[in-house]
DNA sequence: TATTGTTATACTCTATAACTATA
DNA sequence: TATAGTTATAGAGTATAACAATA
């Protein structure tokens, strides 16, 4: 046994309270927290499916329509069917799209540094560092660890 | 603006995952993770009052009746009317629920020693340290930092 | 027949408000 | 009148199932 908290422990109530951080910052660029993940996830690549794009926020594909609906009428993100498969809606977003999502970003992200900026250099990059090892890894992974 | 993802988008779906690994462990011991929660704060200390320990969980104190009482019918925690006051209930662990915590937490830290093992060592330090300073953080510091 | 996106339905979780018993 | 605990109600969030369009 450790003589540390469990790590889930400790990072649920981080996880909430980074979301009360940052639910305020989102909504004055008018967006939810759904919205938000929807336009990082477009802005790295365009996508061909919504139901790709659902999967890879964690979502599922019945839960973000509203979200693309709204994004798409206020011309944030575009939503226009493949010729070549008119099932499909090929998604991306529009310059409009990328602007409000990179304001919305440098919000949160100078409140993130913010809250960093409280520990010891070296904690905050082998932090970082660990975190976007774990980030990185697929979800069955840390479910099931080796 | 940095160069690295925002903090949330790492810990929110990491916290998904752990929540996900940690929920079978925990069934096994027929656990739900409220109840858990429960079991984890009565370890560190006896508590007067079931808000008072509905607050340090970061629950609502209506939510974790239900939970109460089917711990309390196992006889994995005590709960009896304070003789000053005969409002409150008085809240401890029994022998039998700190062994049913300890084999369940026992489970929780081997699995997720697993998945830390697949860390530097020195970022696998780094981010304990860090990640124990920011749970230790009242969360209105963490909503608003500085 | 199978698949994409959509809508409709049901279910779970959570928060708010009413109730009781004590003080 | 105020507070701890409880119960009841309502709302939000989520998942499942049915549906329409296209392949």
């Amino acid at each position: 046994m450790t003589d540390r908290p469990d790590l889930a422990a400790m990072i649920i109530p981080l996880s909430r309270a980074l979301i009360d951080a940052e639910l305020p910052v989102l909504r004055e660029h008018g967006l939810s927290m759904w919205a938000y993940a929807v336009l990082l996830a477009l802005d790295e690549r365009p996508l061909r499916t919504q139901a790709a794009l659902a999967e890879s926020i964690g979502a599922d594909k019945t839960r973000i329509i509203g979200f693309l609906d709204d994004l798409q009428r206020r011309g944030l993100i575009e939503r226009t069917p493949d010729p070549t498969d008119r099932r499909v809606r090929l998604l991306s977003l529009t310059a409009e799209g990328r602007r409000v999502r990179d304001s919305a970003q440098a919000g949160i992200q100078s409140k993130e540094e913010r809250l960093l900026a409280r520990l010891p250099d070296e904690d905050r990059r082998g932090f970082l560092r660990a975190l976007q090892a774990l980030a990185a890894l697929p979800p069955e992974e840390i479910a099931d660890p080796r």
